[in-house]
DNA sequence: GACAGGTGTTACCGGGGGTAACATCGCGGG
DNA sequence: CCCGCGATGTTACCCCCGGTAACACCTGTC
């Protein structure tokens, strides 16, 4: 890919932002060329189609993400603070541009058939930064290689979702759910008692299980 | 919701499985009413909008698999044994029929900004389910409320992309993939011992970090 | 027979992604 | 000098999608 010798593109992508943040992803190509002052054809010439804007757009924002989050994973400090590190870096990263971490983190909707993109492309990235920082620091015997790849695509999703949810309804302050989401990973629910049991039966399910 | 005196309706939400079962999600209104031999305004009628339709096929199959992972919730088993049911329970549901499970996982692309939908409504559920469980069943301390419901999101994400990337490229069986991500919660990442540190410097980042 | 309600149709709207064809500028080389 | 060439821009169009208006039909009931 050229390095940067393509300032129209920039200009482009400038606007292309503007509408993003202020529109949300979805944003129409109408509505983008609009903001550059242009009309569509110029768009489609310089991306190829919708799918070429929104990734270099993407891309763009993902590199500084990914490049915090990779830092920290390489950060020499204990586990348990390298781990919270990681987390408060993605958390603080999507609260400063929810717009931008709407893009980065929502699977485009348009792509055919076949599973496999519960995370986007982005988070993929991310995913297996962690995948490899684990299975180069952490001894897990035999299995390595299977459980740091599930692990990464886990991790990446229970982020992604609670961050989600944290960010829509601010329940608490960040290094709170960084602690909430430490806490998680390091078994605290595994460790934690039981409550004494007062078990009230279930509502009747009316279907038979999948 | 009327018991099932509108058969009418169980024939199109049938068809309309079909479809979807067929194309994904995303499958057309046109095609629809195409596979239910009939034109578009009926399905409006039924339905209201594509969204109508869409949530009341969605309604009818996550009816099963919440029915399940919440049984599976409240089995009297060790907590070890309860939480790896849970799983198995959802990694057999999204096994059985990916094309469904796709309806179910995927956010409906269709609504305006606004973060809070990494989740979609089923999921929201399940998470839901979770977080009603962890309340009522673990000690957690003055945190109780805040944690439940972080890890309720959390964990059903985790289990979201680890299941979605299993069920893409099967790296191994389900009760393994069961077990990774059983160990994932009860901090196996945590108490595993580190590898002899042989860091290699990362590659130079070229952006600022967010 | 008139009315009501469910079933069905054709034809249309607005807007989305994407493209073809044409116009215009600046600039280097015969 | 002017020709061609490449980038920049435009208008006008295509197809498909979600959604709706208007009209037609059949069937049972009062």
């Amino acid at each position: 890919m050229p390095p940067a010798d393509e300032p129209r593109r920039e200009q482009l992508l400038n606007a292309a932002d503007r509408v993003v943040q202020r529109e949300g992803p979805g944003a129409s190509m109408n509505a983008i060329a609009a903001e550059a002052g242009i009309t569509k054809p110029i768009l489609y010439r310089h991306f190829g189609d919708r799918n070429g804007l929104i990734r270099a757009l993407t891309e763009r924002h993902t590199s500084g993400l990914l490049a915090a989050v990779r830092a920290a994973l390489s950060e020499p400090l204990e586990r348990r603070d390298r781990v919270e590190h990681v987390l408060d870096t993605y958390l603080a990263g999507i609260e400063a541009r929810p717009q931008v971490y709407r893009l980065l983190t929502h699977p485009e909707p348009g792509d055919p058939s076949g599973v496999g993109n519960a995370l986007a492309p982005a988070l993929r990235q991310i995913a297996g930064e962690i995948t490899r920082a684990v299975e180069s620091q952490v001894d897990l015997g035999a299995d390595r290689e299977l459980l740091a790849e599930a692990w990464g695509r886990g991790i990446t999703g229970m982020v992604l979702a609670a961050g989600d949810w944290w960010l829509e309804s601010r329940p608490c302050s960040r290094t709170r759910m960084v602690q909430a989401l430490a806490d998680l990973l390091w078994g605290r629910l595994a460790a934690a008692a039981d409550l004494p049991t007062a078990v009230l039966p279930a509502p009747a399910a009316e279907a038979p299980p999948v």
